[in-house]
DNA sequence: GCCGTTTTCGGCCCGACTGTTTTCAGTCG
């Protein structure tokens, strides 16, 4: 059992130990084992028992022993027994937690969502004791956006069981197949896993699914060239597709294509289809059509067929162009390294500075900084940027919380000596779009705000963040000199890419960052950068491919004493 | 579950907001 696959037990055991309402601190251990896991280089499965007991603590060391040689240890499998999976599934409405699934559970014997959904439209929930008809309408609409996401990964979760399964592919002697689909458009959200396969290996692929019990075939989404397998403990799609030697690349282009690409060419007067349909390979379908290639992120029908778009196409931002990143955070607040070594991180990716930008003070659950920890950070940071010399530099930001009103949460006399400032929403989630808006243009308009930061809210497949008139608010940041985050973290990608192609389109300067938690953490920015490919967006407006000189004249326009 | 104590139990932790209530429990970031 690897080091994640441990951790995601333990995971499954915090949800559990709440449904059960366990004492609070007993399911903060287990937490606080989960990142001593994390920043553990070693494997756990490879220590001895002597090697596992030397480095935890007693009641853990049995926990962990136990998970390696047996998958589960004995709290777990009493709770899994206790608890169907259908209340389990009930963690996942917003607005409601532990404490109240248990209420629907227990007092009223529902188990699955279908039931509970059964039991709102029929106002039974607001009945319950501690629930009302707000919580009741919360508990559909958190139902209604669950039934949308349903199935639906995040990309780097993708990644990650397109690894496993290539893996285990390898170990049974199956080759010859590439991620395709949303892997290769670089999708917000994937629809589920898609891998392209040559026809004759259809049947060893049937085969080698109907030998693994997690996976269901759909048989009304199956056919001559596909097959579709549900798994069901972790809820996503696979879909096979096969094609002959001669169509493989034609079908793959097909499949790495959007409808929008095809139909705005159909407008445009380009013959894109019978070209396609000639050529059969994409090499030379758009040199044959006299345009210039166009990669799978960008065939979505957003801006490629404009006349503009072949000079665009060569300016768009690469991640090579980048130099460094600005929205991260260190053990300060609530990121798992230090400062050194989140910049020893960007050091060896050759970038030219890191900018770090703790939670601050009103983040009290992050850890944030008040004043006299920012001063303590500031002078880490200075005896840091003495040592690195003129090769590299480190930037002191910090993330303030916009509050309910629109302030920051600092006074104006702190806010000036940090060299930026990104301002961001954190609390008070729900808000009409008139609130929300002029509650963003407020801190837009604070004159120490230098990034917008993931301006909706949303957590994607979780929350769909507040509403807002995007229109004004780009409108604000260009007018002030803020820079609008394109926060590259797969769970967030905000602002999205359709509305920051309309910023782009009004000149604002975009700043891709990771909002990093450990160094690992900012190999996020390739997400970012195909999300702004996405909207368009040239590395002249990209804050991070400016060199630094023009990076801090950037930042010197809000009133900065950065030098 | 862990920790540290004039140790074998009590404290550990975080405040704002919401929607229930009619003084507070539950949820969230």
């Amino acid at each position: 059992m690897s080091n994640a696959e441990i951790t995601e037990r333990l995971e499954e055991a915090i949800e559990l130990m709440e449904l059960l309402d366990v004492n609070s601190f007993k399911i903060n251990a287990y937490r606080k084992l989960i990142q001593s896991i994390e920043a553990d280089s070693r494997q756990i499965q490879s220590l001895s028992s002597e090697e596992i007991s030397a480095s935890f603590s007693k009641g853990m060391s049995l926990v962990l022993q136990s998970l390696v040689e047996q998958g589960t240890f004995a709290e777990l499998s009493e709770m899994e027994k206790e608890i169907p999976f259908g209340v389990r599934t009930m963690l996942r409405i917003n607005g409601i937690g532990p404490k109240k699934i248990r209420t629907l559970w227990k007092d009223a014997g529902i188990e699955s969502l279908p039931k509970l959904k059964e039991a709102c439209i029929a106002s039974q929930v607001s009945q319950l004791k501690g629930f009302g008809e707000k919580i009741q309408q919360g508990i559909l609409d958190g139902i209604a956006f669950l039934e949308t996401v349903h199935g639906r990964l995040l990309m780097h979760k993708a990644d990650k069981l397109a690894d496993k399964l290539e893996s285990d592919w390898e170990k049974s002697g199956i080759s010859g197949g590439i991620r395709t689909g949303d892997f290769a458009m670089h999708s917000e959200t994937f629809s589920g896993l898609d891998f392209l396969f040559p026809l004759e290996k259809r049947n060893q692929m049937k085969d080698w699914f109907g030998e693994n019990p997690s996976f269901k075939l759909i048989e009304e989404n199956s056919g001559p060239f596909h097959l579709r397998f549900w798994n069901e403990t972790e809820e996503f799609n696979v879909c096979l597709h096969f094609a002959g030697k001669e169509d493989f690349e034609k079908t793959r282009f097909m499949l790495e294509t959007e409808k929008g690409h095809w139909v705005k060419a159909s407008q445009a007067g380009i013959p894109l289809y019978s070209e396609w349909k000639k050529t059969g390979n994409n090499a030379d379908l758009y040199s044959n059509l006299g345009w210039p290639a166009v990669p799978a992120e960008l065939r979505n029908g957003t801006f490629e067929w404009s006349p503009e778009f072949p000079e665009k196409v060569k300016n768009l931002i690469n991640y090579k162009d980048l130099k460094g990143c600005l929205h991260n955070h260190s053990t300060w607040s609530d990121g798992k390294n230090s400062i050194r070594q989140m910049a020893d991180w960007c050091i060896n990716q050759g970038w030219d500075y890191f900018g770090i930008a703790d939670h601050s003070q009103t983040a009290r659950y992050a850890n944030g900084l008040n004043e006299d920890r920012v001063f303590s950070q500031w002078a880490e940071i200075d005896a840091l940027n003495t040592e690195f010399g003129q090769n590299f530099r480190i930037l002191k930001g910090i993330e303030s919380d916009i509050l309910g009103d629109g302030s920051l949460d600092y006074t104006d006399d702190i806010l000036s000596q940090f060299d930026y400032v990104v301002a961001s929403v954190h609390s008070i989630m729900k808000m009409d779009i008139r609130t929300a808006t002029s509650r963003i243009i407020k801190a837009v308009e604070n004159p120490f705000t230098s990034i917008l930061g993931h301006c909706s809210g949303r957590i994607l497949l979780k929350r769909s963040g507040y509403p807002l008139d995007y229109e004004k608010v780009i409108d604000a940041c260009t007018a002030n000199h803020v820079a609008i985050e394109l926060n590259a973290h797969p769970s967030r990608l905000d602002m999205d890419w359709q509305n920051l192609a309309r910023a782009i389109d009004k000149g604002a300067i975009i700043a891709i960052n990771p909002d990093a938690h450990e160094d690992a953490g900012m190999a996020y920015m390739q997400h970012g950068v195909w999300m702004a490919r996405k909207a368009g967006a040239p590395k002249e407006l990209v804050l991070n491919a400016f060199n630094r000189q023009g990076l801090i004249q950037f930042l010197q326009l809000k009133n900065k004493s950065i030098a």
